[in-house]
DNA sequence: AACTTATCGATATTTTTATATCGATAAAAA
DNA sequence: TTTTTATCGATATAAAAATATCGATAAGTT
């Protein structure tokens, strides 16, 4: 039997390749034309190798001596992620960080169009964060549904958050971005992809405590 | 040589600590006294035996038959992440991000006290956000160096992230907690720890474009 | 009180990820 | 044109992390 959800890179390596991206990005902005291994190693701290490993996943080739053609890479890289289709998606919980989440417009490089916010606070229903619209949770399920919309970003308090990816799932969303500080159960043929704060901050904390000098 | 910043549990370990915690937390508020490691990951979907290595760091000993003290394990866990310990904490960048950011007013539960905020946005110095003063960008060397503020967290554009890191670094900073999309550049004995949307994006949007059903 | 059971914790194995090695190659220098 | 050089990409090794095994133990059962 197939492994469901499977992806074509370890996760680590798919954890780098955006770095890679925000590096080459910045290069070209200077006409840089081609770039090593050995170069973007010494620029994001890692190993040279480790980088080219990264890098032959996505079948771009490099030149000895040279290294690879930028644009080439960016290119490659981003279709690996396919982040050259973007994908429209809605986002329900429209507090500070739901508003956070919708003005990082660098998303929409990132295969990801936030097309409309739900939230269920009348105060804010029917407005527009920078031109996306708030509206309320009653018409998630008919959007979804209608617009065949198969990303969710999840920005919800913590107590609501399993009954929206319920929701979200039943209307036929496929992958589900998740902020809410809860480990969302689905089926698994649903992605689910959550960004835990506090674990960033428990690397962080840790590693202070027990600081050498 | 000792190497600096040394961990005393792998990253992958430190980083389900905290997923742990929210769980046994949850489990408290239903009067569970008892919890096994079976338990625990049947609940996060992980392996038992994980649990109880990942569990044994903290020095906690379980019972057989009837597993470890929720309560002990709380505490020992938090001990183990320092976050019994709440350390003040300055935040740089008042934009959407550092307002959510502030308004999680759960960090202080993760050993986390932002004191004081800066931004160079004159319509906002001098207010507050939940309780929390907004200060010129021109104030913060001062006031870390005078409180003796060790970790700050870096919420502006990319753009002047390692700057203020540099002033951060200069005023006495040992760990900064950045959500700017850089990669900042920092002697090593200053902790870095960056929280990429974009990686965890990645790992959503390949795992979806590939999905086999 | 003896037996059964679930889980613990220590040790061993497997799997995954990172790093090292090295011949091949193409650009630049002699 | 030949030589030198830096980097590539394939294969091999090492390190790290996850998982399996198993005797020990204490709660619950007979």
């Amino acid at each position: 039997m197939k492994k469901q959800n499977s992806i074509l890179a370890s996760l680590p390596t798919l954890r780098r390749l955006p770095k890679y991206i925000h590096l080459l990005k910045k290069m070209k902005l200077n006409n840089v034309e081609y770039v090593s291994a050995p170069l973007i190693a010494r620029e994001l701290e890692i190993e040279a190798i480790q980088v080219r490993k990264d890098l032959s996943i996505t079948g771009i080739i490099g030149k000895p001596k040279i290294g690879f053609n930028l644009n080439e890479l960016i290119v490659g890289i981003e279709k690996f992620l396919n982040w050259n289709n973007k994908e429209d998606a809605v986002l329900i919980g429209v507090g500070a960080l739901g508003k956070a989440i919708i003005g990082y417009k660098n998303f929409k490089n990132y295969g990801l169009n936030i097309i409309v916010a739900f939230d269920n606070d009348e105060k804010i229903i029917g407005t527009k964060v920078l031109n996306v619209k708030v509206l309320a949770i009653e018409k998630l399920r008919e959007l979804v549904e209608k617009k065949k919309v198969k990303i969710a970003v999840i920005t919800t308090p913590a107590f609501v958050a399993q009954e929206i990816c319920d929701i979200l799932i039943d209307a036929g969303i496929k992958a589900i971005w998740n902020f809410s500080p809860v480990s969302l159960k689905a089926s698994n043929n649903v992605i689910i992809e959550s960004v835990h704060l506090s674990q960033s901050l428990a690397v962080l904390t840790h590693k202070l405590a027990n600081k050498t000098e």
